[in-house]
Order: C-alpha cells, then structure tokens, then sequence
DNA sequence: CAGTGGTCTAGACCACACT
DNA sequence: GTGTGGTCTAGACCACTGC
C-alpha cells in the first residue's frame, strides 16, 4: 500500500496535484491517530493498548507501519512496551519511572531517594492568574487557576519550597488535604484524579539568593545561594498545563542533567 | 538469516547450549562494528560513512538491519543521516549543532546567541591531577593534565569563568594561543586538533555565592549568587576525556533544561 | 499452548541530491 | 539518470509471558 493512503479521515496528500507541499509518512498519521485515542482517554494510563496487529487491522496498514508509529511513542515516553506482555500507556504513578521529572538527587550515592521524605502543603487556593502566570498557562489575565504552595524535605531537612499553579477548569475540586495525602509523585495524582497526564516540561534554571521568608521556610540564612526553577510542565499537543516556580537547597544535593 | 549468525568475528551466543545468558540482536552486533570503526578513526568527523547497502554487503546482513544499527547511533547523535546523500560522522564543528552542550541561553529571546562573543583564556597549564579530577578522568593522582582556565563573554559581559581539565596524554601541545585563536566550539578544536570526540557529558547544578576572585572576573559584587556547573564529558565507550568546573552569571542569563 | 512484542529478511517504491 | 536515505509491505521466526 504506498503512501497515498486509503484512510477516510486523514487529509489526503495531493498525490496528482501541482504541487506536494507537506508529505507526512503513514506511520506518522497512523502516530497521529494513536495519539488523539491517547488524548481523548480510550485506553487510561497504566493500562495497555491494542496490540500491533490489532492496530494494524483498525487502521489497514501493516504491523510494520504500526511497529514504527509505536516506536516513536515509546522514545517519547508516552507509552511502554513491555514484550511479551504488551503496550501500555506510560504512567507517573509506576514504580521504574517515578519523580521523571525530579532531578534534585543527594551528593551523595546517585541513588533518586525515591521522591520527598516529607511533604508540608502550606497553602492552597483558587486564586485569579496574574500576567505571568497567564501567559504560561496561556489563559487570559484574571482568569481562576489553582496555587498551591508546599515544602519537600529530604531526610527531614526542607530541602524545596515551590509554587504550583494550575488551570482552574481542569484542577476543580484539588485540596490541601488531597495534596498532603496522597503518597507519590503529584503528577500521578494530577493523573488519578483529574486525568492530567504531564508529558514534558521545560526548566529554565538561575541562581539567587534567599530571601526573608524563603530563608525562614527552608531553614538557612537569609542571603544562603539557592537554585531557583521555573518549570512549565504540558500534557498531549504542547498544551501547557502547570507553571511551578520552586527553590532548591543545594548544600547536600545537586540538580543532575544528563547532556546527549 | 537468523540470529545464530554466521559472522566469523562475532562472539556466536549458544543457540543449543545449556543456557543462552546473553542474547544479542544481530542489529546490535552491526551497530557495536560500526562503533569500532568511528572510534579506530576509519571514518573521521564530518566524513560520510559508507552506504547502507555497502555495510550490508560488507557484514553479510539485510540493508534493514544496518538500518537499524545506524538508527540508534543516530538517536545517540554518533552519526546523522542526510537523505539523499548519505549518513556522516557527527560533529561539534557543524552549524546546526553547535554548543550543543551549552544550556545557557540569555532570558530575552530563546536564541542560542550562536556561543561565547568573546573568550579570554586566563592560563593554560600542564598540573598534576588532584585527586578530585585524577577520579573524574579515571586517571592516577599525580598524574599529567592540561589545565585551561577562561573567561567567556556575551555581548561585552563576562558570564562563565570556567576550567576545564584535560588528559595530558591525549591533549600534549595544547596552547592558549591555540585556545584563544580558534573561532567556534571548544569540542570542534579538540576534534580537529587532537582527534578527541566528545559524545555525551554529565552535569552537576548548585547554586554558589562568588568568593572575591570569581567576583572579579565576572564584575560582580562577592556573594553574588551563580550557578556552579560541573561537567564530566565522555567520548566513545564511556572514556571520560574532559572534567570542567564553570561559574555561570544568571541575571541576564538561564541554565535552559527539556524533560521528558 | 497461544498471544505479545522483537528481529530479520527481501523487495518495491518514494523523496531527495548531485551531476 | 544514478545513488542515497526513507517508507511500506509481507512473511518467517525468535523471545518472553501467562494460561
């Protein structure tokens, strides 16, 4: 079957026309559709996906097209495969790939000390975004979003203090209560409970210095250098869908990046 | 073609033995051959490699499994394909990729500024290793390293005062002048003068104040908090061949990381 | 055992670059 | 046109998982 494809709700390449002036592959429509299934919820996180060959009937191509489609997906990480078993939709909530996103790990031993030994939610509430927040969440300035305000320790030392702000229509109903109970990362919360999948994120990282009430939180001397991180995290289609703003100690650990 | 390969050279995994401990996918054999020839210099950075159809022929496999092969080393950044014209060499003296390992980017346009305007190479000096970088280079205490110590400025503003510390075997002869001189990236020099590519690197981030010699180079008042940058780089076969410790201004700059 | 993903092949054809 | 990488297919077989 060449690429001039025979499926009915894809936008067919001018195969005769004049000119040709986007060709995309079948195995990146056939991407395309997977993940628009991935978006709109039919298979859930943690669970598993149609197999390829499955796939390959609903969609009239072959296993190898498919395979590829899954591949890419896989390097994206937004779903594991697992042989033998299956494909399944990538969770934050598994046991292998928990705090992804975390990068803070202790001088010593690069073990990931599986996430925050402590979590303290100091606040949290409906709050109108202001400017900044606005243009990173691309809402318009004024409207509700979600600010939550917490403390990580490690080995009982407050080691991150962070701001979250989250869209107010997507986050209804998220509590201090919730936030503190929960055991695990957040983001498999924010999965959970409000079927946001966070998929990738950017950080844009500075050094200041501490001010009064950072200092008191994170119990150093005002003045003390900190890591200041600005993450904008987005679910499918680079929609963005957290804006964090958090400090970091950096006396017993450091931010590890891995450049490839 | 089966796995159980055919191939003299390769160590044969035990297709009736008592147990098969270590099976390896042929496309993973090729692609460790292709491997041995980039870093015995066979094919030399920038240079293409030979077709797919003549690695094919030459290791007595499929075209679709040297396919294979040569896609993770792309994916690695080892190699680029170019359709239409053949797969080459990656290296750090290519337009588009330049800096690849500088995350630093200045907080008004996301521009990667195209590298240091200028650079000011401080000292350049053969030491023994401290033991500190004698462990990072996997090299004795004591032994020989090429010290560089330098100042980089954007836009007439000092930003990064780093040193890095070389292998003395692998960088005899390099000089200031040498450092100084040459227009474009450290890691292009290294690649044309001394035949070193680096492939990957390891940071580690924390936020520092600036003691009064670091406050000096980069005309800042002392305390000035700065991100301390450590970096291991790596050339083929997991060889670290660069340990750098650098001092970042962020006032008009951040450290710019994508998860995923 | 059947079902899944993983590997390997061989061949056809497409898109791109050079000449 | 020729040669390169890129796509797509169909089929065979391998490795892992769970019934």
């Amino acid at each position: 079957m060449p690429s001039t494809l025979p499926l009915p709700e894809l936008p067919s390449p001018d195969t005769g026309g004049p000119a040709t002036p986007a060709f995309s592959p079948l195995y990146q429509q056939i991407k395309g559709l997977i993940l628009q299934s991935l978006q709109a919820g039919e298979w859930k996180p943690g669970e598993v996906i149609p197999s390829e060959i499955e796939l390959a009937a609903r969609f009239r191509v072959s296993q190898g097209t498919v395979r590829k489609a899954i591949d890419e997906l896989a390097a994206e990480n937004l779903v594991v495969r697992r042989q033998g078993k299956g494909t399944f939709v990538a969770t934050h909530a598994e046991q292998h790939v928990r705090y992804r996103f975390l990068k803070l790990v202790p001088d010593s031993g690069d073990r990931d000390s599986e996430g925050p030994a402590s979590r303290d939610v100091l606040e949290c509430r409906r709050v109108r975004a202001t400017a900044e927040v606005a243009r990173a969440l691309a809402l318009r300035s004024g409207d509700a979003v979600v600010q939550v305000r917490r403390v990580l320790a490690f080995g009982g030392v407050p080691t991150i203090l962070e701001d979250l702000w989250l869209p107010g229509a997507a986050f209804r109903g998220l509590s201090a209560e919730q936030m503190a109970a929960y055991q695990g990362p957040t983001y498999a919360l924010f999965e959970l409970e409000f079927g946001v999948r966070m998929v990738r994120a950017e950080e844009k990282i500075r050094a200041i210095a501490a001010d009064a009430a950072q200092a008191a939180l994170l119990a150093v001397p005002e003045g003390t250098p900190l890591l200041s991180v600005e993450r904008l995290a987005y679910t499918y289609n680079d929609v963005p869908m957290e804006f964090r703003r958090g400090v970091y100690r950096t006396d017993a650990h450091h931010y590890r990046n891995e450049l490839s």
